[in-house]
DNA sequence: AGCAATGGTAAGTATATACTTACGGTAAGT
DNA sequence: ACTTACCGTAAGTATATACTTACCATTGCT
């Protein structure tokens, strides 16, 4: 479980990716990334839930408390995925635009 | 416009990335794109509306047809968002690791 | 035991969206 | 001019989902 489709799906929405930056720096708890955010505290847990089934997040006990932070892994995944389709996505570019420098066909961008 | 946000939404529905990831060896027209995708050519020309707004491809005239292929820039927008994350999250994360460390007050991952 | 803080989940709702069919418009070939 | 291929868009629908409030369980403190 916890593939590319599952990371990047979890980060298309706003509020949930700003739930997700909120814990860049290190680990926080609900209520405190609640804070500041325009949603309640359950909706804030219901994203935390989508990023934790995705890999993205992993959470922690700290007595009442239940402290969430990032997972470096779920990040690495999505970073590899662009990192891989980027170089492929540029070869494909030259390749056709040599095609285009050897038989003009198509026309501009409209 | 054409923000990493319209670029990880866009790239979020898996047909829609799938589509995306059909233009990798270069341009190709929609109803070639269509064929083997368990949607109709409609949807496919939808799909390629937003990738375009997104700014993930763009497309040129060539005869009746109309060709569309991956626009490099879209998808380094999204590895740098990732690339950047990414090193936050390690940073972050080791100080998190070095804190715990020096008060062990978490519990283990429940 | 009583109380406050934390947070997960259920239920319900409203909006977003991915898909279909139908239609129109343009370009190339006969 | 007629036909064929290509493709964008409008209209309608069904499903997904992001959000709310309400409720309950757990933990720590006094």
């Amino acid at each position: 479980m916890a593939n590319v489709n599952d990371v990047i799906a979890a980060l298309s929405d706003p509020t949930r990716r700003a739930v997700f930056e909120r814990l860049v720096h290190g680990p926080r708890s609900v209520v405190d990334v609640a804070k500041g955010l325009p949603v309640s505290r359950p909706a804030v847990s219901q994203h935390l839930k989508v990023l934790k089934d995705a890999g993205l997040v992993f959470d922690t006990r700290d007595g009442a408390r239940r402290l969430y932070q990032v997972d470096p892994a779920g990040v690495e995944l999505a970073w590899r995925y662009f990192d891989r389709f980027w170089n492929k996505a540029l070869t494909g570019f030259k390749e056709a635009a040599e095609r285009a420098q050897r038989a003009p066909h198509a026309e501009d961008k409209s």
